[in-house]
DNA sequence: CAATAGAGCGCT
DNA sequence: AAAGCGCTCTATTG
C-alpha cells in the first residue's frame, strides 16, 4: 500500500513487529505550532520510519483534511500598512491516532537496541523525547554526521528555480537528495509549514523524508568504512546521544536578570545615540557602514571628522595588492581602526555605541524584540540552543539558535551578562574548562623538547615560554613577558606573523621578529613539527589532507601549487591581473593552507578530547540516574564552549557533580590518549559570572 | 521582493 | 598574510 498511512492500533502494531526484525530504521517527525522548530517545545503530530522494504507514516494530530477550501493569502493591515498571513482553510481531517496511544506502541522498537538513524537526528530524539519520558537510547547514525565525515566542505550540486545546475554549501536533506539521486520531492516546501498543506500532502512528505533518510544512511554509511572512517563515527554517533540528551534541560537563565540588562543597556544606546550625533553635528545612519566612513575620514571642510584611516577593509586589501585607487569605503571602521583615535569625541561615541548595541542585541534575541516582533526563546526559564557536532570544518560544535558560544566573557558587561545564566534556587551550576589544551596536544605530538618537559613537570606553559625567550629563570617572569609568551604560543598554534605577535604583546614589530626568532631557536622541536606536518600533508599529492586524533580529515587541496593556483584563478574571475599580482595570490593562498594544516591538526584533535570528555561525562550523569532514578537529584550536562563544560547539579550534589566532571574530563580513555597530562579548573556557582 | 555578499564583532 | 564559528546589519544582485 501507498502510501502506508497508519490509522489503527492493530495497524500500527504489526507494523512495529515488522520494524523489530531488523537492526535499523530511520524516523522523521513533523511537528506544528509556534514553537515547531525548537524541538524541545514543539507538538509533534507526524511520524514516519523507514526500513528495509517498507517506509509507514503515522499522523496524530494533523489539523487539516484532504481538501483545500480557500487558500492562504496575504493580507496588507489597514493600521499597521503590513502583510499579515491570512491561513488557508481546510476540510476536516480525517480520525488519527492518540499521541499517547502510539508512543506506548513505538516504545518497545525505539527503547530496543535498534539503530535509530536520521537527518540531523538530535532535533528528532529531543522531539519524540517529551513523549517517551526520556531520550530513546542508541545506537544512533545521523546522516548529516556521515556526509559531514565523509566530506566536510561537502557542496551538493542542486538546481535553482531558473533551472540553473549549481553547488550549493548544504547539508540539508532535500539537498542531498537532489544531488545524489537528480530527485525534487518538496517543490511546495511542505516542510515549511505543514499546517498549511493537506493530509495527504504532508502524508507523502513525510514519507519521503525518512524513506531517503534511510536511502542516504544505506548510500553513506558503507563508505565511512572504506575512507577508514569507522573509529571516528563511532565516537561522533555517540556524540549525537550527548547533545540530544544536553537539549532537554536546556541553558538556564534569569528572565528577571535579562530584563534588568535589557533596561539598563536599552538607556546608555539612548546615550550613546545622542552623544555620536552630538560629535558628528549630525544625524546619520550609524548601523551604515559607507555613512561611519564618510563621517569619519571624509574632510572637516565636507563636513567629517579628517580623521586618518589606520586599516583597510578586506576589499581593500585586494584593491592595494592590485594597484587599484582606494576609495573612502575601503578604510575599516572597526574597534582597531577606533582605539587609534581614542581621543576624539566621535570615536568615543561609536565605540560605545557599537558594544552596547551589540549586547543589547543578544537581550533582545532571548527576551523577543517587540519592534521586530520575534518571540522569546525562553520556555520556563530555558534556552535550548542546538549544538552541531557537524557544524565545523574542524571537529568543534557550533552553536546556534541562539549561538551560546559567543557570549561576552571580559570586561564588566561580559560578567553582567553571564551572571544572567543562573541555576533555578535549588540548584548550581558547575563550570569545567582545560587549560592550554591545544599546546597540550601540540606537546604529545611533538614528545620531546622544552614544550614536552614543560607540560610533564606541571609548569605553566605561557610562563616556561617567557623564560626561555627571555632567558629568565621561571620565577622572575613578569606579567608583560608573559603576555609575550602567550603571543608567541598563539603564534605557533594559528600561524600568526610578526605583525600580529607584536600587536598582542604590545611591542614593536622589530622587537617580534626578534622573539619570533628567538622562539624557534629555544623551541626547535615546535618548528620542525609544523613544517613536517605541513611538508606531509603536501606530499599526498591526489589528496592532500591531515587527521585530527579522532581520524577525522581535513582536505587541503590548496597546499599544493596547483591547488592554489587552482583558487587563484578563481579569485581573479573577470579581474585583470599580471604575473606579479597572480604570485602574491597563489602565495597567500597556499599560506593560508599551510596555517590551516597546522591549526586544524590542533584544533580538531582538542575538540576530539572534550567529545570524549562530554560521552565520559554524560555516561557518568546517566549511570548516575539508573542509580536513583529521581529527576530532582539529577546531574546533567547542559552546555560546551569549545573547552569548556557546563553541569547543572542539585545544591546538595554541586560538589559531587564537580568530581564527576573533573574525573570525565581528566580521566579515563583520555588519560591512554596522550603523552602529556590534561589540566582542568572547575568551579560551584550560582550563576556563570561565579562559576569562573 | 528574496537571496547573497561583505563588514563587523562576540567567543575559544 | 590569525585558526574556527554565528549573528546582524547594510548594500547589492537577481
Amino acid at each position: 500500500m501507498f502510501p502506508d498511512i497508519i490509522l489503527t492500533e492493530e495497524h500500527l502494531r504489526s507494523a512495529v513487529a515488522y520494524f523489530m526484525e531488523f537492526d535499523a530504521f530511520a524516523f522523521d517527525i513533523e511537528s506544528i505550532g509556534e514553537h515547531r522548530l525548537i524541538p524541545a517545545q514543539n507538538e509533534v503530530v507526524w511520524l514516519s520510519m523507514a526500513t528495509y522494504g517498507r517506509t509507514i507514516v503515522i499522523p496524530f494530530g494533523h489539523p487539516n483534511g484532504n481538501k483545500m477550501i480557500s487558500k492562504s493569502t496575504r493580507k496588507k493591515n489597514r493600521v499597521t500598512k503590513k502583510f499579515e498571513a491570512i491561513p488557508a482553510v481546510f476540510s476536516a481531517p480525517p480520525e488519527q491516532l492518540r499521541p499517547s496511544v502510539v508512543f506506548d506502541i513505538l516504545r518497545p522498537l525505539f527503547f530496543s537496541d535498534r539503530r535509530k538513524v536520521g537527518h540531523n537526528l538530535p532535533f528528532d530524539l529531543v522531539s519524540v523525547s517529551k513523549y517517551f519520558g526520556d531520550v530513546p537510547p542508541g545506537p544512533y547514525s545521523d546522516t548529516i554526521v556521515d556526509q559531514w565525515l565523509l566530506d566536510e566542505n561537502f557542496e551538493p550540486l542542486v538546481t535553482s528555480a531558473a533551472g540553473k545546475l549549481y553547488r550549493k554549501p548544504s547539508k540539508k536533506l532535500k539537498d542531498l537528495v537532489e544531488h545524489y539521486y537528480q530527485l525534487k520531492y518538496d517543490l511546495e516546501e511542505v516542510g515549511k509549514d505543514i499546517s498549511q498543506h493537506t493530509f495527504k500532502t504532508v502524508a507523502l512528505y513525510s514519507l519521503l523524508d525518512s524513506k531517503y533518510t534511510w536511502l542516504l544512511f544505506q548510500l553513506l554509511h558503507p563508505q565511512l568504512a572504506d575512507e577508514d572512517l569507522l573509529r571516528t563515527v563511532e565516537m561522533e554517533e555517540q556524540i549525537t546521544g550527548v547533545v540530544s540528551r544536553m537539549a532537554v534541560p536546556g541553558a538556564p537563565v534569569s528572565e528577571s536578570r535579562l530584563s534588568e540588562l535589557r533596561e539598563e543597556f536599552s538607556d546608555r544606546l539612548i546615550i550613546a545615540e545622542a552623544a555620536v550625533y552630538r560629535a558628528a553635528g549630525r544625524k546619520f545612519d550609524i548601523g551604515s557602514v559607507p555613512q561611519k566612513q564618510q563621517v569619519l575620514y571624509s574632510p572637516k571642510k565636507s563636513g567629517g571628522q579628517g580623521l586618518k584611516p589606520v586599516k583597510l577593509t578586506p576589499a581593500g586589501k585586494k584593491k592595494r595588492a592590485l594597484n587599484q585607487e582606494l576609495a573612502i569605503t575601503d578604510y575599516s571602521t572597526d574597534s582597531e581602526s577606533l582605539e587609534a583615535h581614542a581621543d576624539n569625541p566621535l570615536v568615543q561615541a561609536l565605540s560605545e555605541h557599537s558594544e552596547v548595541s551589540k549586547l543589547l542585541g543578544y537581550l533582545n534575541k532571548y527576551l523577543g524584540d517587540p519592534e521586530k516582533g520575534t518571540p522569546s526563546i525562553i520556555f520556563s526559564g530555558c534556552i535550548h540552543a542546538q549544538f552541531k557536532q557537524y557544524g565545523t570544518v574542524s571537529g568543534r560544535f557550533s552553536s546556534s539558535e541562539p549561538n551560546l558560544q559567543n557570549i561576552p566573557a571580559h570586561g564588566e558587561n561580559g560578567k553582567k551578562f553571564r551572571s544572567a545564566f543562573q541555576a533555578p534556587p535549588g540548584w548550581k551550576l558547575v563550570v569545567a574548562d582545560y587549560g592550554q589544551v591545544e599546546l597540550r596536544v601540540l606537546a604529545h605530538y611533538i614528545g620531546r623538547g622544552r614544550l614536552y618537559e614543560g607540560f610533564l613537570a606541571g609548569v605553566d606553559a605561557h610562563t616556561a615560554t617567557a623564560a626561555a625567550v627571555y632567558g629568565v629563570p621561571v620565577d622572575e617572569v613578569t606579567k608583560e613577558m608573559r603576555q609575550v609568551a602567550k603571543g608567541l604560543n598563539f603564534a605557533i598554534v594559528y600561524g600568526a606573523g610578526a605583525a600580529k605577535v607584536a600587536s598582542m604583546g604590545g611591542i614593536t614589530l622589530q622587537q617580534a621578529k626578534e622573539f619570533l626568532a628567538r622562539h624557534a631557536e629555544m623551541f626547535p622541536e615546535i618548528h620542525a613539527f609544523t613544517r613536517r606536518v605541513v611538508e606531509r600533508c603536501r606530499d599526498r599529492e591526489d589528496f592532500p589532507h591531515i587527521r585530527t586524533m579522532s581520524g577525522q580529515y581535513r582536505r587541503l587541496p590548496e597546499i599544493t601549487r596547483k591547488g592554489a593556483m587552482t583558487a587563484a584563478r578563481r579569485t581573479f574571475k573577470g579581474e585583470k591581473y599580471n604575473q606579479k599580482q597572480f604570485e602574491a595570490r597563489v602565495w597567500a593562498i597556499q599560506s593560508k593552507a599551510e596555517r590551516q594544516a597546522v591549526n586544524t591538526l590542533i584544533q580538531g584533535s582538542a575538540a576530539y578530547l572534550i567529545k570524549v570528555a562530554m560521552i565520559q561525562t554524560d555516561k557518568a550523569c546517566e549511570s548516575d540516574f539508573a542509580r536513583h532514578k529521581n529527576a530532582a537529584d539529577r546531574i546533567q550536562l547542559i552546555m560546551t564552549v569549545h573547552d569548556e563544560l557546563m553541569v547543572l547539579a542539585p545544591d546538595h550534589r554541586a560538589d559531587e557533580a564537580r568530581e564527576m566532571l573533573e574525573e570525565a574530563m581528566l580521566g579515563g580513555e583520555l588519560q591512554d590518549m596522550l603523552r602529556v597530562p590534561l589540566a582542568c579548573d572547575a568551579h560551584i556557582g550560582q550563576t556563570w559570572a561565579d562559576a569562573k
